[in-house]
DNA sequence: TCATTATATTCCTTGACAAGTATATACTCG
DNA sequence: CGAGTATATACTTGTCAAGGAATATAATGA
């Protein structure tokens, strides 16, 4: 359990991250929006602080925990290794679809800003099992 | 072995990733530049085409696999609801950078009642929004 | 002090999954 | 055709994490 990436696996998990994004919350506040036991919200709590997620405060009995930033931003460098290969994707998906909206041997205007080179066409090729 | 965040929780998996998001690449090439066996890239690979994460084409007898991007983009919609949490963190973590730097006065000595620390080197770098 | 509330932890069982080994399938070329 | 190459699959085994039940710890208030 150690990459970030091994602690947003968990469903519940990313289910408190997702209550504690608008709010800090209790424990048992969790447990009760959540639907789940309260030894698994406490443990996977733990996983989470431990791994930098969330942090806690106390207050009188209860404990208020928030997410903390940290985490979220190291998935976000990881993802943005791959950013500029997706985005390229959706440009180009773009463009197809804008070239379908013309008729086929005018094109007017030009829609999306981009250039308008296609070099190589998708390679579109089924699966099989 | 259901969403798109079970899928990159394996340290191998994202290894192959990250190696395709340059270049397509045969089984065997990420074999040997990975240092795995080939069983276990197979198993890998299947894992990833099965969730939609790379697409492969026939080249005789190899197979050619590339990246495809809508699960990347599934991960960062599900980080976008964080963004705006951490950029918050961010800015005040700016704001509060800033004030050190200035020489002038209003310190308030003990200033925080409960929190837990978290000690963190400024690398430089400013940029503003 | 005791009772109550809130949370953490321990023990146990179960299931998922990753890797290794062996084998199967598929394509190419002589 | 057979040999060689490239990849996929089957089967087994070890590891590890998630959840349930019970219990421990801690703070509050009477």
């Amino acid at each position: 359990m150690e990459s970030v990436f091994e602690i947003i696996a968990e469903p519940n998990r990313r289910a408190i991250l997702a209550l504690l994004v608008s709010n800090q919350a209790s424990v048992g506040e969790i447990e009760r929006q959540l639907r789940m036991t309260q030894p698994t919200v406490s443990k996977h709590l733990r996983v989470l602080r431990e791994a930098g997620f969330v942090e806690s405060t106390v207050d009188a009995q209860r404990r208020l925990y928030r997410l903390k930033p940290e985490p979220f931003q190291e998935m976000d460098t990881w993802l943005a290794q791959f950013r500029r290969f997706w985005s390229a994707h959706v440009d180009a998906l773009e463009r197809y679809l804008d070239r379908m909206d013309q008729p086929q041997s005018t094109r007017p205007k030009g829609k999306s800003s981009k250039k308008t080179s296609q070099p190589k066409p998708r390679t579109n090729q089924g699966e099989k099992k």
